[in-house]
DNA sequence: AAACTCGGTGACTGTGTACTCATTTAAATG
DNA sequence: CATTTAAATGAGTACACAGTCACCGAGTTT
């Protein structure tokens, strides 16, 4: 790879790292391409030379995201004993990178249709994970034989919560890192006999 | 009132009629003002010869919705004789007005200070219910031991979480209606002993 | 019926934003 | 060293949107 080629990938991973950073503060809907480009240090027509527009940005952040998050999840669950741990483990991983994590939450209903595809179904692999550990605990009569699918709702419904509108529950700080106890109790009271 | 002053009321009210209707079906953020002014039949210029701004007009409009939601809470606890039907009936009361419930989920969390407060208030009402429902049945030992305060966020998480994405959840109709039985089970499950 | 009042008008302004393109600059090539 | 190539530039374009204002004309007052 020459000079040129050099630079130009340089010019692009600096963007990629800006423009995270910058969306992660303010939002994907709220974080305008020439906050970006002046931040970055280059010219505003360069962005574009770089992505086509700026939904190709956020698909491409969005698509490094996830995949480490992806990989993130694999080491988890192969790591995680039993449910207790692993909803510790996935609650930690969620506070690592909290505020990105707070952003989709809020952001996701105004997405178009590929970005929300991509975040959902990266959330279906956890959830599918949560579901059979859940029914794993049924079938030997540790938990209680609750509906399993409502179940997964609850749980996941309640963290999205929580993050959507964490600054309502928080000043600063984690919202997760508050009310991880509180979760994992209430879901063993949704599971565990008395 | 003469013919000038009857005139004006008639449009103002107009005006409020056609915004909610658009409000409901589009959110409030996507809504322009030029929508409503050509949805109501009048110029551009007289929607802010009523309304300061667009701002303005969404306080108007919410404080009345409120105020009804407000008013049908209020019977709904009257009427309602233990946990389970305060669920249902304040379910029901969703169901009626679901878009616009839906909207509020959505764009919650980008609204400015006063709007948010304004919502939120009338949500800590409702949630106040069903707190002192828990414990009145946990003293009257109905129900387990459980964390209140989390168990109605665990309750109140979800249900946001239905609306929010209700295009998700569903093609078209209710979320309530389609998860009405299973949220209550669930409140139940964490609730009654085995 | 003349003078006045005021609700309504809609073209216009200002602002914020994504995206373009003729031109510049510096590296690569022969 | 002259020529070619391509990354980078930034002023400019196009568009969407909230909000304004000089003007109009029907209704009210004197």
């Amino acid at each position: 790879m020459n000079k040129r080629q050099l630079q130009k990938q340089k010019t692009r991973e600096h963007i990629l790292k800006i423009a995270k950073q910058e969306f992660v503060k303010k939002g994907f809907l709220n974080t305008t391409t020439s906050e970006i480009s002046e931040r970055s240090g280059i010219a505003h027509g360069t962005l574009f030379l770089h992505f086509k527009n700026k939904d190709a940005l956020i698909v491409k952040i969005l698509d490094k995201e996830l995949e480490e998050i992806n990989l993130a999840i694999q080491q988890m669950i192969a790591k995680a004993a039993d449910l207790e741990q692993l909803l510790l483990q996935y609650l930690n991983l969620l506070q690592e990178d909290e505020e990105l994590f707070a952003v989709l939450a809020r952001e996701l209903p105004f997405y178009n249709e590929e970005l929300r595809r991509k975040i959902l179904f990266r959330d279906s692999i956890i959830r599918d994970h949560f579901h059979k550990a859940i029914e794993l605990g049924i079938k030997e009569k540790r938990y209680r034989e609750v509906d399993v699918t409502s179940t997964v709702i609850f749980l996941f419904g309640t963290i999205n919560y929580y993050l959507s509108l964490k600054s309502i529950f928080v000043k600063e700080g984690s919202v997760i890192e508050k009310f991880k106890t509180s979760i994992i109790t209430t879901l063993k009271n949704l599971l565990l006999p008395v």
